[in-house]
DNA sequence: ACCTGAACACCGTTCAAGT
DNA sequence: ACCTGAACACCGTTCAAGT
């Protein structure tokens, strides 16, 4: 019996979807969102840009299948809970910091709405809707508040990052500013911004975070 | 006594900032996020990009600069409401309908954490969260919850009108090949997903973000 | 069937030169 | 002080031509 019939492909040397999908992550890890272009893509997988398009449809396709890639592993390790809403909560915070690791992942997702990776989101806290026992009329809307909710956070600090590497400084650093800045502002207008500013660079990010998924989940007792 | 020493100004004539933002808004309601570009806006206004960068920073501050012009205004039109919890839901559903119509903004929004349009938001927020009664400690995590799941919505809007868009068809005919896609995925890994397609290209955005304001709001309250 | 790589049609931004 | 517009350094995508 002969071995498979797929002599060609050494390990790692012929082009498949999955080594440019695996090669965009790393472009993505290491450069940030501005750092996966056709060129260094090619570059990296020594080829022309005219192969990569015979494995993948276009940009959006590629950056699609980056995030369903890392969202599918962060679904896959955080299913820890007891309740329904542990559950919920163990899945939100799983993504919360996958997005602090990865910001790419928090704006791939806001700019694809309804596509997979977005779809295994909704289906996780769906299903955890059904079982805290919503009714059938509210599942729908429930489920997509606390998915928007995460989309929006993770999308804002996403930004946040992008914004931060492109001044060459560090998210620390770049909050400072931002809370500076709002010291600066009128007291009269702007008395809760002033009031608050002091407190954004120390915040706790993933706490807050926490809380707007309680809030929400005490919402949903609560109706 | 001579009359105010601008001669050279004609109406409309020359250069200036808010000529720039006034235009950058015109293409960007007629032509969407693509369409303000610098060669547009300066054919548009019959110069030169040189001459628009020696009155805006750059492209960041453009969008910045025009959403804070749409934001200020819908929050100043908005703020019906006898309650905190009313005004809240009046100054969300302001924003809401003012994306629905102008689906860059969810977009320039989302961008732009911290800067002036978004600030303006929190701000309004933050106000009646204080006039809710929340307790200062849960102050800044009660109106950021609110601010991202805001935000988090419009961004999903506004990606799902610029994707249609893209496809040069309407969002009704877009979000039905979604519900489609989402009909034909596997039902025993995406019960909840299948489950929910018929209701997709039914159901009623502004309700169900009305939805999750209130789940928050009831959050807020029960704390 | 799969890959090459030059070419096309764009971008945002800069900058010497003008007035 | 303000404007001109060509030039620079990029993009994503296509496509004739190769194997």
């Amino acid at each position: 019996m002969p071995t498979k019939p797929k002599p060609s492909a050494r390990r790692g040397e012929s082009l498949s979807r999955e080594r440019i999908i695996e090669a965009s992550i790393e472009l993505l890890d290491s450069l940030g969102e501005a750092g996966l272009t056709f060129r260094a893509l090619s570059e990296r997988l020594a080829t022309g840009a005219g192969a990569i398009y015979w494995h993948v449809a276009d940009k959006g396709d590629l950056l699609v299948a980056a995030s369903d890639s890392v969202v599918a592993a962060v679904l896959e390790a955080g299913v820890a809970g007891k309740t329904p809403e542990a559950r919920i909560r163990a899945v939100a915070l799983g993504l919360f910091d996958e997005i602090d690791r990865r910001p790419w992942i928090g704006s791939a997702l806001a700019r694809a709405p309804g596509q997979l990776p977005v779809v295994r989101i909704m289906e996780r806290l769906g299903q955890q809707v059904v079982a805290m026992g919503v009714p059938p009329k509210s599942q729908w809307a429930t489920t997509n508040a606390l998915l928007s909710y995460i989309l929006g956070v993770g999308g804002q600090n996403a930004a946040n990052t992008a914004f931060a590497t492109t001044r060459d400084i560090d998210r620390q650093a770049f909050l400072g500013e931002m809370a500076q800045a709002w010291a600066g502002l009128d007291a009269q207008a702007f008395p809760f911004t002033v009031s608050v500013a002091a407190q954004l660079p120390l915040h706790d990010d993933r706490a807050d975070f926490l809380a707007g998924i309680n809030l929400l989940l005490s919402g949903v007792r609560g109706q």
